[in-house]
DNA sequence: GTTGAAATTTACAGTTG
DNA sequence: CAACTGTAAATTTCAAC
């Protein structure tokens, strides 16, 4: 891992379509060479997967919600479970576990306000072990990347 | 927009290097029938982009932190100008403007905490318009996902 | 890391339903 | 008008150096 990867890596992240060609001008290497460091680069999982980003606008899922949660009670057990619910529902883009106050912090796209509603219901108020839990709705995505580099 | 298009959608949102014909087969289209729609998805913006998704541990940056923000005057040029400073740092990957208590929520990668805490220097403490803000450190990347549909 | 050939993938015609 | 067939081009892959 040197810096012509850092430099390869840097480029694949903001577009994966480049070509190894367009990026070998770009690093200074010949199209194979830069085709070896990527392959190599996928392997040992400093690329972990290479993805389409959709348009929420344009797919109908305009809305962005954060929501902070602070979970009844805390043990091994609960909190996987809440994990697991988190990950199996599609509207949940992002779920972190957190220091600070609140316990997780969820990051959902939606359609509308109903959609979020059904989610509180299904997954906060069925559910006896959610303490509390608040809403943010997201007015501007100012900035959305998952940029490392 | 069928409901083909959106099944190649979602497997594009998953994994980006799928060769037409690839999802030709799970969809039930002929390659060039694939690459026909393809284009039109990117050329209509419903795929803004393709993207390599690095992994933060194996590039030095293990560390995920949540801030909310609460700025001292809500003027639009007072707005903009967090705004632009936010796209501009490396270490910001996603930065919400919000309804609620606090105006943003950004989520931060750094090497440590070291980095944060330059950052909150360089942004926070030497930035006059900052009323308050509240850190949370991410123990678990529960979800990380673009997934729209 | 580079060069060069082979294989895969993509792009673009023309053709059909 | 959208999807299939065949051909040409580009890209990736893999060998040898």
């Amino acid at each position: 891992m040197d810096s012509k990867d850092l430099d390869i890596l840097r480029l694949m992240q903001r577009n994966a379509r480049l070509t190894a060609e367009a990026i070998s001008q770009d690093v200074g290497l010949s199209p194979p060479a830069v085709q070896k460091r990527l392959k190599k680069l996928r392997e040992t999982g400093a690329i972990e997967r290479e993805i389409a980003v959709l348009s929420p606008s344009k797919l109908g899922r305009d809305m962005t919600i954060i929501v902070e949660v602070i979970l009844e009670r805390e043990s091994r057990a609960h909190l996987d479970e809440f994990k697991r619910k988190m990950r199996d529902a599609p509207c949940v883009q992002q779920c972190y576990y957190t220091t600070g106050e609140a316990d997780f912090l969820l990051i959902l796209t939606v359609q509308d306000i109903k959609e979020y509603e059904a989610f509180t219901q299904a997954h906060f108020f069925d559910e006896s072990n959610i303490s509390r839990f608040k809403t943010a709705v997201v007015m501007d995505r100012v900035k959305a990347s998952l940029d490392v580099l």
